[in-house]
DNA sequence: ATGATAGGTGACCAATTAGTCACCTTTCAA
DNA sequence: TTGAAAGGTGACTAATTGGTCACCTATCAT
């Protein structure tokens, strides 16, 4: 009996809360595989360690993992947990209507101010403009 | 211009990281239009203001948008905010790959031990039983 | 009007988190 | 074998978060 569909959704969400964390795993989407190192150049303002810490979170997460080679650490994407978010939780709520809403809501033009919406989801439109 | 899918990803991420959030919002999507008192019951190891305030993150987060109805507040589901992450954020990694592998990975079966995986990917599996 | 009901505010405390640092081990190249 | 390079650990501080409380306003039924 295998236990890593049990990714803690807790985690998960927590460390893509954070953006630095998100520009790692953007990083390592496009060039997986790299070293500590390397991973500090994408977070230029920050030390090492704080870098080392976000790769914790991350690990712990499951949404990486790591490989020692000598004595450098390679870090790999894992997008299963990803996945796993998407498939039991955010597809609950990925309706149809919800797609349809969100088609609506990527376009700047004035169709959206055809509002269709509930009055519920109005205040989501009261956006400044500029 | 609307701006109202310039969600703001960290929120999100945040606002979904607790579970007692998540239990707001599950409880949301089976029944829309709750009173602060009703979701309350949905808490009841918390105060009601420990209740509100994961509702003003949920809020924050647009996750939820609220109406009030005399001296009742009702709170309402807001899934773009989910769709948004979804298309811009979780699609990039849900590769057919990662389908592939999340669907293994759902099954307790020997078949995930065939372990086509890579071997960076190899200590997600290594789950122990019970 | 009045009491009960529903919700809101600001202050407050405990627990957690983010980031840094001094110091350490392991590995590689010469 | 020695020194530089890569990475790791534990302790520490500052900031943030989670939760509670005393006290408040607004609304409804009577």
């Amino acid at each position: 009996m295998v236990t890593y569909h049990r990714h803690n959704m807790d985690e998960v969400f927590r460390a893509l809360a954070d953006p630095n964390r998100r520009r790692l795993l953007d990083q390592l989407a496009d060039t997986d595989g790299l070293s500590l190192g390397k991973l500090c150049e994408v977070l230029p303002d920050m030390t090492r360690f704080g870098v080392m810490k976000h790769l914790a979170v991350l690990e712990g997460a499951h949404l990486i993992t790591t490989e020692r080679h000598g004595r450098r650490k390679l870090h790999y994407l894992n997008p299963v947990p990803i996945q796993v978010i998407h498939d039991r939780w955010i597809s609950r709520y990925a309706t149809p209507f919800t797609e349809a809403l969100a088609s609506l809501a990527n376009k700047p033009s004035t169709e959206a101010d055809h509002d269709c919406t509930p009055t519920h989801l109005r205040d989501v439109h009261q956006g400044n403009a500029g």
